[in-house]
DNA sequence: TCCGTTCATGTTGACGTAAACATGGCCACA
DNA sequence: TGTGGCCATGTTTACGTCAACATGAACGGA
């Protein structure tokens, strides 16, 4: 900088001023101020520039790894958002779902130069973790129970369990089995909890659930489990990757989908239109998740104090080729 | 720092001896300074360490959005061998593939606090691109054309090519039907010539190139196209996720695989064995570019000058159930 | 006992930037 | 013509940390 100001024949301070854009600067100062940061090079320090204004215009990002699709998502329009708001991201990866690389990684959170983070790890983790963060730290939770201390971004997950439970039943199906993610996981006990209020609102028995862990490898032994089972014919699949599994179970027993047993996923994933047959599923608006999140955020950095809120983003129910009407129901 | 020696009746420096660990402190003195921090919750500056010291210990990755299966891998394994060498991650979406994010995209890389940079992008966007890195500012490129400039790591897509195509010959196929990626993309051009080359090898007509973009839907429109023609006993898709429309394509025209027909794929995203039929594909070692790339960056940021150079990463052909042998062979 | 060495700890200054305050020229209005 | 105010630009200083040098106590060997 001093060397662009010594070239420009101005100070260190117009040189800033010019640097940030500043408006009280002579236009012939300013043109001869750019071209000499051009000609030499010049790029503000960061680190410097952060120092002085106790600003690091960074997001740190704490997520477990983008096993997910979505994740995978979700960060993606995270980061967009948060470019477009002037926002570097930085990314903390825990290495493994478990107590001790979400601690880890927290800690690594801890040192980071970021002026504010968003969560995207499961709920009972983050409780449960020794975390320690930095008081004052802007902080806003994405896809995990509500809270009281932090904003928080969430899917409407009653809501899309609710839709796909449904349209099976309008269908005309007697009830509808449920293929559910791990007990330990936030997302799949509200859709399990959503797919079993509905099948009693609706008066309909309510069949064992069949657990599953996301894995098309546990979607497909639920499958197998599911064909030995009997008056199954609409079955309810936690994610679209799960309904993967199922789908294979089901075409290795030549079980014919949709017309002897229908499957709903959940998610959307970009391949899901592509599955034989082409999968009925939920569709989540992780691109407005990630944005929200980002909004909420930069609204904590930078204005007031933001109250503690949870944002329902709504989810949508996507028809293809996998669900149909009730084998009775045909025969009728 | 000043109110945790002030705290602990030491001087900053002894602070910042006992902060970075330093050898030469007194035990009691050391605990004393530790009790402190605790205490005042004190928390280095990495924007101060930064400035005094040159270095942020951060990595950037530029990469399109995690629209592939491949580049969500690699960040992953990025981010986690950065974590482990003691690198956090910042990361610069692209937000769509076009020459002026891509240029956008520079310039924000160019004003960030980084010591190294990744660059995962299609090569032809980087040479156009209105680039202009900041000098000595190491780098590396990750699934990008050989460079003289900087060193790059690569899966082997040559090898791989000639797997998938030596895999559908040695199935007494007369030829292989190639469904290749964007013509602008290395990967594809590369995958695509190895095909060629592999067929004429073998003294096999090569047949027309039959064009998608990586995507399912471009996939399905590639499988009706193929179902049009003579003679098409085997087809390697240039990705898995094409493969899937293909899969969905011929399901629908009843075209049974690998019956009649076999398919196979590059990626092994983490679906393909899930498919209908499980999908015979070219696993790529994504966790292993992402490792390399980070280590081969490290030791050029922390080491000497690394010399370009180029380190390919080996591809292995998984055999499951959506090839087969070529009908004429079955029925002799 | 004296001096040299070692080691724990303290003091000073600099990294690059920008806020706060200072300066001096110019213009408008009385 | 004098005076007040505005505006472009310059000067000073502090942000938090750590390298370099300074200090002084303790200890060992002659």
């Amino acid at each position: 900088m001093a060397d662009v100001a010594r070239h420009a024949g101005v100070s260190t301070q117009t040189v800033s001023r010019v640097s940030n854009g500043l408006s009280n600067v002579e236009p012939a100062t300013r043109d001869r101020v750019l071209a000499s940061m051009r000609e030499l090079g010049y790029r503000p320090n960061r680190a410097a520039r952060a120092l002085r204004s106790g600003q690091y215009r960074t997001i740190g990002v704490i997520m477990f790894t983008l096993s997910s699709f979505g994740n995978m998502r979700t960060l993606e329009s995270i980061s967009i958002a948060a470019a477009r708001a002037g926002y570097s991201i930085t990314l903390i990866p825990v290495e493994e779902p478990t107590q001790e690389h979400v601690t880890k990684a927290f800690a690594r959170l801890a040192e980071q130069a970021v002026d504010g983070i968003v969560i995207v790890i499961e709920a009972h983790f983050v409780s449960q973790a020794d975390v320690e963060l930095p008081e004052g730290l802007p902080v806003v939770v994405i896809d995990s129970s509500e809270r009281d201390d932090y904003p928080v971004v969430d899917t409407d997950q009653a809501m899309g369990a609710q839709l796909a439970t449904q349209h099976l039943l309008d269908l005309g199906h007697d009830t509808v089995w449920h293929v559910a993610g791990p007990s330990d996981s936030y997302s799949a006990t509200r859709r399990e909890a959503s797919w079993r209020a509905t099948l009693e609102r609706a008066g309909r028995a309510v069949p064992p659930v069949v657990r599953g862990d996301w894995t098309t490898a546990s979607g497909y032994r639920a499958g197998i489990d599911l064909l030995q089972r009997e008056g199954v014919t609409a079955v309810f699949a936690g994610n679209d990757q799960m309904a993967l599994g199922i789908l294979r179970a089901f075409h290795e027993a030549g079980r014919r989908v949709p017309d002897e047993v229908s499957v709903i996923g959940f998610d959307d994933m970009a391949e899901s239109d592509s599955f034989w047959p082409p999968l009925t599923t939920i569709h989540q608006r992780f691109d407005v998740v990630g944005q929200t999140g980002i909004e909420v955020l930069v609204a904590e950095i930078e204005g007031q104090q933001a109250l503690p809120e949870t944002f329902m983003v709504e989810t949508r129910l996507v028809v293809r080729e996998s669900t149909g009407p009730a084998p009775s129901v045909r025969l009728a």
